[in-house]
DNA sequence: GTGGTCTAGACCACT
DNA sequence: GTGGTCTAGACCACC
């Protein structure tokens, strides 16, 4: 099942917190298409947040093609599928890398660090290869 | 000599823009300890914008302590100093890798292109790799 | 200067009928790259609506790529760019096009008359060819 | 004979899927009036829903005048009534092509790739076009 | 002044 | 029960 944890307080906002635990899970393979999401007002009354701050993460998950809504039923994670151009993928990679980047140094790190870091995150994540499914690249 | 360019109708404030160019600049060793940063009503001609909002940066930096101001003369880049144990460095680090990766994992990106993007950007923003001092304690 | 009306108690959500006006404004070429959207608290007290909602409707509008936020400074018109893969545009086509469909149908209209219809349409949107700039298909 | 199909896991609810489905095929002469629909159970039992939903498609559809039952024989096509006045079904049309076409239109298609599209799922709706009846005031 | 986030609580439609 | 929309009002960061 999926956990999800929040901590208040912290500079990103709760709804960005949820996403992305969500994208992780989702990229780990630790939920399958079809699985339900937690209700929004479960979730909301789980994590003591207003159900309204749920409901903007999963219209936030919605709109990237992570999950899918299904009226009166609930939400399910969805079929996995490029949703994104080429271009605009790198531009939004670009976009979250630069701030990314810019605190690591700032931190201190070295950029061999850096990358030894996010590989070591990357391989913890996708530590059973097999279980998360690639979208078909069929719309390039 | 630090040269700064902005861009504006970027989603990054643009005092934001400096700091993190100031920042990385020093990170790549491009400037030295004791070196003149440009005076604020300079920069704020040469880059058009309101000298309140490069006033807004430099403070940022001076918190940071990137820079120091000294009275009458202008400011200066500082001694480096590192504030955060390495388990707090590493926990900040964290902080602002997780949702990098998220994104970069949901918009369908491989482990190994994101890998090779971070060190593209890396290389890119330390031209001359030499150039870098360390930190005192950034082994370990 | 950019003018939106909505009807209340409609069947479309209020934040959906801003999100539509405001595409067929910028596809219709009535507004420039870089212009300013009215001001969130601007527009709700303009429309008699909530704030909320008017956030909602501009932040579907980024998601979309056509308008872009300034923090601090306010909403403005996005340079296009092409952001869904083929595939995903012709899934979302579809998603639409369907209960167009089947709505236009149950009224009674034939097919040619709805294809008349969609026709004037656009043509009434599109009267001055040359204003709406078409995003580059660089990226497929 | 009338052939229903739906798909499960689609943002449209079941019931909304059967009454289109319905209404396309009474506006495309697949049946005629009088024509027998499935028995509640029998179509309940063949898509593998629950009853409740297939009699809430059926509701819907006597309301709208598409069908009527017969207590005890069961549900069959209904006399084509048309209630709306033309100015009235123009502007119930354009209620619902205004949405469609902004998507359509932001999405980055062009006018006359719309008009492609449109007419191709018509086509495809109207296998047999010579088999759909003009209701009375369908001109003018 | 601007947008961004969050809460509390309401009403609606759908299953 | 589920999600979808909207209101009222708060606090924060940015310019």
């Amino acid at each position: 099942m999926l956990r999800i944890q929040i901590t208040t307080g912290a500079s990103q906002p709760i709804y960005r917190q949820i996403v992305d635990q969500v994208r992780h899970a989702v990229a780990a393979g630790k939920v399958r298409v079809g699985d339900a999401m937690p209700s929004v007002r479960a979730l909301a009354t789980d994590l003591v947040v207003n159900p309204n701050t749920i409901a903007k993460a999963y219209s936030a998950l919605v709109r990237d093609g992570v999950i899918e809504s299904q009226q009166g039923r609930g939400y399910f994670i969805a079929e996995p599928r490029l949703i994104y151009t080429h271009k605009e993928r790198k531009r939004r990679l670009g976009e979250v890398m630069n701030p990314f980047l810019a605190e690591a140094i700032s931190l201190g790190f070295e950029p061999q660090q850096i990358i030894d870091e996010v590989e070591k995150r990357l391989r913890k994540t996708f530590s059973s290869p097999e279980a998360a499914p690639k979208p078909k690249d069929s719309a390039s």
